[in-house]
DNA sequence: ATTATCTTTTATAAAAAATTAAAAAGTTTA
DNA sequence: TAAACTTTTTAATTTTTTATAAAAGATAAT
C-alpha cells in the first residue's frame, strides 16, 4: 500500500512544484505540465485544496472559451526552505515561503572557503542559528538547498573541490546529520542555470547556456530542456578550456585556461596593476575603500563607464567570445544567457562578445544563438537554491 | 477510434524497434526497455506473433530464476529497409531486412555533392533502378534512411547546404514525391553516433561524444541518453570551432577553423605536398595508382606505419585532442568514440590525443573519459541509415 | 439591439485501458 | 529441501479515454 500512496504523493509534490515556479494555474495547465489526465490533476488539486497547500484564486479572463478556475500555493501555508548560497568568501543564507516570500532577511557568514581554518561544522553552527533566529519550527522547513564553487556530484553529494569532512561522509550527509533536515547541494553554476530557466531568460526555452560570470567562468547548461551534467556530473567547466594567449599559470596547474583572460578575479588584479601602474581613473579612489571587495569596485567602475575598466573587461569579454563561439558550433543552442554577478556589467560586455562571436562562428550557426543578458537581481543563486529544494520536493 | 489504434500502434513499433536493435529479448526487457507494463507489453507481443512480425526462440538460461521465453524477429519477415550513405563524392545503396541481412550487394552511385551538375534527379533514378534490381515489392519496403554531409535538420527535412531543389520543396519531400516511400535524412555524423549508440561502443553508455573522422572531422553527442541536435539541428559543427594556429582561409571564409589540421582532405593534401618535395616514402607509390582517392592511400600508408604519413597524421591528431579537452572540460562524458572512415587509423590516432588531452584537461575531468576507436566496419554509415528509418517506423 | 448558432475551452461522469499488486510457476543456490 | 530469485499469469486498482455538459465569446440572422 505504500507505494501507492508514494506514487499519488509524487503527483503531488509535483503539482506544488509547477505551482510554486508558475505561481497561477490552471487545472488544463497542470494536466500538460504533468502529461496527466485531468479528471486526476483535479481530484489530486481538491485534496491539496482539503490539506490547506492549495487555493482557488478565481476564475481568469478567457482565452476564446470557457473562463478557467485558476489555483495558487496558499500564501499563508506554514512551509518554508532554507537557501543557502555560497561563493569562495561569503554564504548567505534566507528562508523563503512557498510564495517566494523571504520571511527573515539575508544572513551573512564569512566562510573562505580556500582557507586551511574552514570547517564544515561552522557552517552546521551558522545554519543552526539562523534557524533559531527565525523563530521557524524545525517541522515546517522542507529542507535546504545549497550552491556552491567547486567539483560538485549533486546526486552523490559530494564537493571534490572544497567543504571536505572526514570518516567517510560526503558533505551532505555531514550538514544533514548537523541540521536533521533533508539537505541538497549543486554547483553554484548549474543552479543559476536552473534559476534562468525557471524564473528568468531562459524561460520556455530547450537548448540554452548559461554563463555565470564571477570569480570563475562557470557555465550551466539546458540541453535537450533539462539541465546537463555530464557523466561525472562535472560538465560545464568553461573556466579552464585551453583558449588564452596569455602563458600564465592557472590555479589548476595548466597553461592557456580560459579564464586567465575572462574571470572577474583577473580582471581585477589587471585593473589594480592598473592602478599601480599611476593610470589615470576613478578606480584609484574606489581601490581605496576597502569596505568591500575590490571585484565589487571595478564592477561599480564598470557601470559608471570608467575608461580603463570597460577596456580592461572589454579585452576579458572578447576572449570569453572566443570562447563561447566555440560552444555555439558544438551545441548549437537558441539562446546564450548572461548571468551571475558580472552580469551587472552585462551591458557593456554584449558589444565585445557579440564581436567575437560574428568574427570566430559561421554565420550560419551564428544567427540561430540570441545573446541576452540575466533580468534576475542579486537574489539569484538565493532563488535558485530554493529551486534546487523544491526539485526534490517530497509529500509526507 | 483511429487515435486508439494509433497508440497501440506506437508500442508495436517500439516493440519492433528494439528487437530490431537487440535482436532477442525477453518480454521482461521489453517491459524496462518501453516504460509499459509487463500484461501490456505480453498482450502486444501476442498480436505481433499472430501478425507474423515476431517469433519465439526458446528459453534462455536462468540467471538465477526461471527460464525468460525470448523473442526475436521473423528472419523470413518480408519487410526492408532501404539505407543511403553518401559523402562528397560517392553514395552507397544498400537494402536491409529486419534481421541486418542485406539482401542486396552494396549499390554505388559516383554522385559530387559539391558539383554544380549535381541533380537530386540522379539520386532519384538511382534509387527506383535499385529497387527494381532487387525485384523486391514497394509494399514491402517501410522506408529509406539517408544520411548526408552538410547542414541539415533532420526535422525538417533539409539540407541547407547540398541537394538543394526549387519549387519550395525540401530535399525529403522531393525524394518522397520521387520515389513513392517515406524517406528520412540525417546528417552523417549524427548517424554514426547513433550506429555507435545502438550497435557500437556506446552501448548502454547515457553522455558519449562520437567523431566522425572523415573529410571534415564531425561530432554526433548522445547526451542524457539520446541524441543532441541543438535549437536549430546544427549541432556538432566541431569542423570550424576556432583553434588552429595556422593562418590559412577555411571554405567556410573563416581563418583559424580546427579542420584546417585535421581533417582528412588536409592531412592527405599535407602528403601530397610532401611527396611533391621529394620525400622518401611509400606514399610516392601510392598516389601514383589514381584508382583509388588519395586519402584511401593516406590511410592504407598510416596502417603500413609509413613514417611520413604517421608523422603527418600524429599531428592532426594532436590538435583534434586539443579540440577534445575543450569538449571534455565543456561536456564531461564517459566515452569519446573515434569513427567514421578515418577510424581506420585510429590505433595511430590515439596515443597523440591521448597526449594532447592529457596536457589541456584537468586532470580530474580527463580520468572520467575514456577514448576508444570504433570497431565498426565499413558499414557503419549504412547501418546507421537503416537505424534512422527504423527510428521513425510507423506501424499501419 | 436581441437572439440564435457556432466555435472554443473547461469540467465531470461513465467506460475502457493500463498499471500495480499478488499469486503461481520455474531455476538456482545453500 | 528450503530459501532466494526471476519470469509468467491473474486479479484488483488506478489512470486515461471518451463522451457529454456547461460556460464564454464570436458571428450572423432576425
Amino acid at each position: 500500500m505504500s507505494i501507492i500512496v508514494e506514487k499519488s504523493q509524487r503527483l503531488k509534490a509535483d503539482i506544488i512544484k509547477y505551482l510554486y515556479y508558475k505561481k497561477v494555474l490552471s487545472l488544463t495547465d497542470l494536466s500538460k505540465l504533468t502529461h496527466k489526465s485531468l479528471p486526476l490533476v483535479t481530484s489530486v488539486v481538491n485534496s491539496l485544496i482539503a490539506d490547506g497547500y492549495v487555493m482557488e484564486q478565481g476564475l481568469a479572463p478567457s482565452t476564446g472559451g470557457r473562463r478557467p478556475l485558476m489555483f495558487l500555493i496558499n500564501p499563508d501555508l506554514k512551509k518554508y526552505i532554507i537557501a543557502i548560497a555560497m561563493d569562495q568568501l561569503t554564504t548567505r543564507l534566507t528562508i523563503y515561503n512557498l510564495s517566494h516570500k523571504m520571511i527573515m532577511p539575508v544572513q551573512l557568514l564569512e566562510f573562505v572557503m580556500t582557507a586551511e581554518t574552514s570547517n564544515a561544522g561552522d557552517l552546521v553552527a551558522f545554519i543552526n542559528d539562523c534557524i533559531v533566529k527565525s523563530g521557524v519550527k524545525k517541522e515546517a522547513i522542507l529542507g535546504v538547498g545549497i550552491g556552491m564553487p567547486g567539483f560538485v556530484n549533486a546526486d552523490e553529494g559530494v564537493n571534490h573541490t572544497y567543504l571536505k569532512v572526514g570518516d567517510g561522509l560526503t558533505i551532505q550527509q555531514y550538514l544533514q546529520n548537523g541540521i536533521e533536515l533533508p539537505v541538497y547541494i549543486d554547483n553554484d553554476s548549474s543552479l543559476i542555470a536552473l534559476a534562468e530557466l525557471n524564473f528568468g531568460e531562459a524561460q520556455n526555452m530547450t537548448d540554452v547556456l548559461i554563463v555565470n560570470i564571477g570569480w570563475g567562468t562557470g557555465l550551466g547548461m539546458i540541453l535537450n530542456g533539462k539541465l546537463y551534467r555530464g557523466s561525472g556530473g562535472n560538465a560545464g567547466e568553461f573556466s579552464h578550456i585551453p583558449l588564452s594567449e596569455s602563458n600564465n599559470l592557472c590555479s589548476c596547474g595548466k597553461r592557456g585556461c580560459i579564464q586567465l583572460d575572462t574571470s572577474l578575479l583577473v580582471m581585477t588584479q589587471k585593473a589594480e596593476q592598473a592602478v599601480a601602474h599611476g593610470i589615470e581613473s576613478s578606480l584609484k579612489k574606489l581601490f581605496a575603500d576597502k569596505t568591500k571587495h575590490a571585484s565589487d569596485h571595478f564592477l561599480e567602475a564598470v557601470s559608471q563607464q570608467d575608461p580603463a575598466a570597460v577596456s580592461i573587461l572589454a579585452k576579458a569579454a572578447f576572449q570569453m567570445g572566443k570562447g563561447l563561439a566555440t560552444l555555439i558550433h558544438i551545441l548549437n543552442p537558441e539562446c546564450i544567457v548572461l548571468s551571475g554577478r558580472g552580469a551587472k556589467a552585462g551591458r557593456m560586455l554584449l558589444p565585445p562578445i557579440q564581436q567575437a562571436i560574428n568574427e570566430f562562428c559561421i554565420a550560419r550557426i551564428a544567427e540561430q544563438t540570441e545573446i541576452k543578458v540575466s533580468t534576475l537581481t542579486d537574489g539569484a543563486e538565493l532563488l535558485a537554491a530554493a529551486s534546487l529544494m523544491m526539485e526534490h520536493l517530497q509529500m509526507d
